[in-house]
DNA sequence: TATGAATGAGGCTTCATTCAT
DNA sequence: AATGAATGAAGCCTCATTCAT
C-alpha cells in the first residue's frame, strides 16, 4: 500500500468515526433529550475518549449543527430524486411524509437550532444551514410556481403556500409527540392520510370563502 | 379595620406578588430564554430576595408549570366568553388567532411542557393542566360536531378537525418565530389571513378529493 | 378575676406552651432526625406561627439543649426518689434501665451536645447541664462510696465505677438502634436483662483477674 | 516506559489520589465537624479543583461510607493478623484498644452511619459495609465460642458477649470524648487499663450473681 | 403578643472544555 | 491522534433568623 493510499484510508476512517458520532449522538439526543446527554456519554458509546470528540468537533453546539444539516441534506436529495418526475403531487406528499415521519427527530433539530442561534453560536454552520434551506426551498417554490399558473393553486404569493405546508408540518410533527392528543386519537394512520390530504388540497384554487 | 380585613389584605398582596413574580418570569423567559434566566434573576427584577420566590414556588419547574395553567386558563375564558355566540365561525377564528397572536409565548410553553414532562416533575399540576385542556377540548368538539351534522364539515372523527386545526396553529406559530422563513414574507397580516382563513376552511366537505 | 390572677394565668399558659413546643419539637426530632425538622415544621404541628417560637426561645439550639435539660433533670428526680431506699441495686439498675429505656432519645441528645457544644451556642445552658450532671454524680459517687466501703466494689477511684457503668449504659443505647446488630439478637429482654446484670456486677471486688 | 506501564501507573496515581482526598476529608471532619466542612474546603486542601472531588466520588455522602469502610477494613486486618495467635484473649484486648484508641474517628463514623441510612443515601456501600462487619463477627464469635466451650465465658448465645463488648467499647469511644466526664478522670491510662479489663472478664463465668 | 413574609449566605452538584501525556 | 483527569463557573435549593404589622 502507497503512502497515498494509507493516508486516504486514513482520512476515509476519520470521516467514518465522525459519522459514527454523530449517529450515536443523535440517538442518545432523541432518547434522553440533549440536555441529559453529556459528551462524556457520547464519547463512552461510541466506545472513544472524550477529547476525541474534540478532535473532530469544535464544541458540543457544532455536534448539533452538524445533525440539523444532515437532516436538510436528506431533505436535498428528496428533491433531487423527485425533481423530474411529472408527478405534480409527489413531491408536496414526500415532503410532508418526510417531514412528519420521524417527529421527534424534527422537534429535537427545532429545538436545538433555536437554542444554538440563542446562543450565537457557530454562526458559519448556521449560516450554511440556511443556504440548504434555501435551495430547498427554490425547488419547493417552482413547483408552487407551476400549479398556479397551471390554475390548481389559488394565485397568492408561491410563498404563502409554502409555509403554511412547514406550518403545517410542523404542527403535525409536534401533535405526533403530544403525549396529551395522542391518546384521543385512535386510528393514528388514518389520522395521518386525512393530515396528508389536506396539507396537499389546503391551498386549491377555489377552497377558500369567495 | 379589623384583623380579618388586614389578613385578607395580606393573602390579596400576597396573591399580587405572586403574578408580579410570574409576570417577570414570563418576561425574562421570552426576552432570553428559560435556561439563561436563573431564580435570582428573577427575584432581582421584582426587587426581592432569592429565597422569596421559594415562599411561593417550590421549584423553577413549578414556575414554568404555573405560566402554562395560566395560558391554558386564559384559553378557557375565550371558550367561556365565545360560547353563546351563534356566529358558527368566530369561535374557531378567535382560537387561531389567540393561538398565533403571541407565538414566542406559545413555543416557550411547549419546550417548558417537554422539559417538565421529561423530568417527571410537578406531575400534580401537569395533570392539572391537562384536565384544563381536556375541558377546552370539549367546547371545540361541541362547535365540530354542530358543524359536521349541518354537513359544513367533513363527517370524520371530530378529533381529526381539532388536531389538524391544532397542528396548524402550533406550526403557525412556530414559523412567526422561525428567522429563516420570516425573512421571506413580506406582507405578515396578509399572510395570516390566509392562514387563519385556510385554517377554517381546510376541513370542509367537499374540499378533499372525491 | 384579679389583675394578678389573669397575670398568673398567662404565666401559666405561657409555660404550658412552651412545655407544648418542647415536646412536639422532640417527637419530631425523634422521628426524623433534628436536621430535617425545621423550626417551621415545629410551629406548624403545635399550631402557632414561627415568630412565636422565637418568643419563647432564642435560637433552636436553645430547644436542643432545653431538651437535655428535662431530660437531666427527669434523672435527677430519679435520683431524689430512689435516695432513701436501702435497697443497694436499685439505683444502679433504675439508672442503667432509665438510660437504656429509650435510647433514641438518649442517641438524639448525644448528637446534640457535640453539635451545640461544636458551635459554642448558649454556653450558659450547656453550662447548666452540666452542673446538673455533676449534682446527678454526687448521688452516683455516694453510693458507689457506699458500696467499696462495704467491701462489695473494687477500691478504684469511684469515678472508674462510674464512668464504666455510663460508658455501658451508653454502649447498650447505641446498640439497640443500631440495625445491623438489632436483627442478630432474638430476644430481646433476655439480653437487655443479661446486660444490665453485667453492667451491675461488672465492677464487683474480685472479678478482675488478680 | 511501555503504554501498559503508563496506564499502571496512572491508575496507580489515581488511587493515590484518592486516598489522600479521603484522608484530608477525616482530617478535616474529625477537626471541624463533617457539617462544618464542604467539599470545596477538601478540595482546597488537597490542592485540587471542586469538581475533581466528583471524578472519584459521587457524592458526599460517598466520602463518608468510604472513610467508614476503610475504618472496618482495618478491623479487618487486625482480626486477620491475629487469627492465627493462641493467646485468647488478645484479640479482645486487641479489639477493644483498637475501637477505643481513636474515640473522635469512631464517634464520627457513628455519627455518618446514622446520618447515610437516615437518608437511604448509597445503599450499595452501606450494604458492603454491613457484610465486612458480619465477617468481623464470624471471627469475634468463633473466640467467643471458644471460650465459652473452655467454661470460662458464661454459656448464653455467643451473641450476648459479643454485644455486651462492642457496647462497652461504644459506650467507652463516647465516653473519652465527652468533656463532661473527661475532667473527671485524672489518671486516663489507668481508667483505660480498667476499662479493657473489665471488658475482657466482664462476661467471665461465675462472675453473676447465682 | 403573635405572626409569617422576607431574607441571603451557603451547600452540593453538573458538565463543557482544556491540556499534559 | 487519542486520552481522560482536572477544572471552576454556574445553578438550584434550604432554612435559621429577623422584623414590620
Amino acid at each position: 500500500m502507497t503512502d497515498l493510499e494509507k493516508a486516504t484510508r486514513r482520512v476515509h476512517e476519520f470521516r467514518q468515526r465522525e459519522r459514527e458520532i454523530l449517529d450515536v449522538a443523535l440517538t442518545l439526543f432523541l432518547d434522553q433529550g440533549e440536555d441529559r446527554v453529556t459528551v462524556e456519554m457520547i464519547a463512552d458509546k461510541v466506545g472513544i475518549g472524550k477529547g476525541t470528540i474534540y478532535k473532530h468537533f469544535e464544541t458540543k453546539n457544532e455536534i448539533y449543527v452538524l445533525l440539523m444539516l444532515r437532516y436538510e441534506e436528506e431533505l436535498a436529495d428528496i428533491f433531487e430524486r423527485i425533481q423530474e418526475s411529472d408527478d405534480k403531487e409527489t413531491l408536496a406528499r414526500e415532503y410532508f411524509r418526510f417531514r412528519i415521519s420521524d417527529p421527534k427527530r424534527y422537534q429535537l433539530f427545532d429545538r436545538l437550532e433555536q437554542k444554538v442561534i440563542k446562543e450565537h453560536a457557530v454562526p458559519e454552520l448556521i449560516e450554511k444551514l440556511h443556504r440548504i434551506r434555501d435551495a430547498n426551498f427554490v425547488h419547493l417554490r417552482r413547483i408552487i410556481e407551476a400549479r398556479i399558473e397551471e390554475g390548481n393553486l389559488e394565485d397568492v404569493p408561491p410563498i404563502y403556500h409554502i409555509c403554511t405546508a412547514w406550518a403545517l408540518a410542523h404542527g403535525a410533527a409536534a401533535l405526533m409527540e403530544s403525549p396529551f392528543y395522542q391518546r384521543l386519537i385512535e386510528d393514528k394512520d388514518d389520522f395521518v392520510d386525512f393530515l396528508i390530504d389536506i396539507g396537499i388540497r389546503m391551498g386549491n384554487r377555489g377552497q377558500r370563502g369567495k
